[in-house]
DNA sequence: CTCTATCTTGTAATCATTACAACTTTAAAA
DNA sequence: TTTTAAAGTTGTAATGATTACAAGATAGAG
């Protein structure tokens, strides 16, 4: 997890990523999935949002949505789906789990550790494209205040 | 899956539930854990109120979400958190893990093929209560319609 | 340079969820 | 039984994320 690849990604890097999905590579997609690309926090809209608009004055919240919207169904990025939490998103893809934290909210990343690929429902009908697999439970940052 | 044990389950049981978490078992609540334990469709708050209004006219949908919120806490019922799609709530407790189709929204339940137990994550800092699992793709239905 | 499709923007609408305060019910005490 | 307080329910209003829409800006093709 975490390795610099991601975090050092190059602009040109990005652009080629969106033209290779057939997106123009618009200062606002490359800042947003510069964005996504740069932090593991699993950002909201909003977050996003907030850290982008200093350097983008006429940046609009609803350009961050379209953007997340497009790039999630290239597969460039993916949405997470969080218990009580607003939809955050990923714009790291190597096969990872997730812990969040019940009490902060916090995300965490873990390895993935299932050894085989997908497994196969197709005997009930189901195609499988993608799995997520989310981890509830507390860290120790918030252990450790309870324990107070 | 799906066995008659939840089908079935009479409510009286439902009622012993309540009680053994320190729950009133008022009608509206018994209605609401009815439903979804008689229910395998994972429903949203709206399709639980919108089954149950006909019956109990005066209910009220904030009384569902107060419900659910308790239920959820009590561990008596557990919410699911889908891509797309409102909160969701599931009545049945044996170990599962869920199929979305991505086409239509259904959910679909899967046996949890995981054998050991919960993993552990202690060395990180983290400590895991629980875990969901979401395969995420197109159901048989979903594909016969786009073949056509 | 012009045209057209693509992309961005802001405003207004929508819709799920929550806050809150009043009202009702229940269980237990007196 | 009556009283009382806690627990539970209800409706309305507020909040806040997300989407719809229409106008404006941009960029690549010809």
């Amino acid at each position: 997890m975490q390795s610099q690849q991601d975090k050092d990604v190059t602009t040109m890097e990005l652009s080629r990523r969106l033209l290779e999905a057939g997106l123009r590579p618009s200062v606002q997609r490359l800042a947003v999935l510069g964005d996504l690309c740069h932090h593991y926090d699993h950002p909201t809209v909003d977050t996003i949002y907030s850290r982008l608009q200093p350097q983008m004055p006429t940046l609009s919240k609803t350009t961050v949505y379209n953007i997340l919207r497009v790039l999630c169904e290239a597969g460039l990025v993916r949405s997470l789906n969080i218990e009580y939490a607003n939809q955050r998103f990923d714009g790291h893809l190597e096969p990872h789990d997730h812990f969040i934290c019940t009490c902060c909210g916090r995300v965490y990343d873990l390895p993935h550790d299932r050894t085989a690929g997908l497994p196969s429902f197709e005997d009930l009908g189901l195609h499988v494209d993608r799995e997520e697999v989310s981890y509830y439970g507390s860290c120790r940052e918030c252990r450790g205040k309870q324990a107070r």
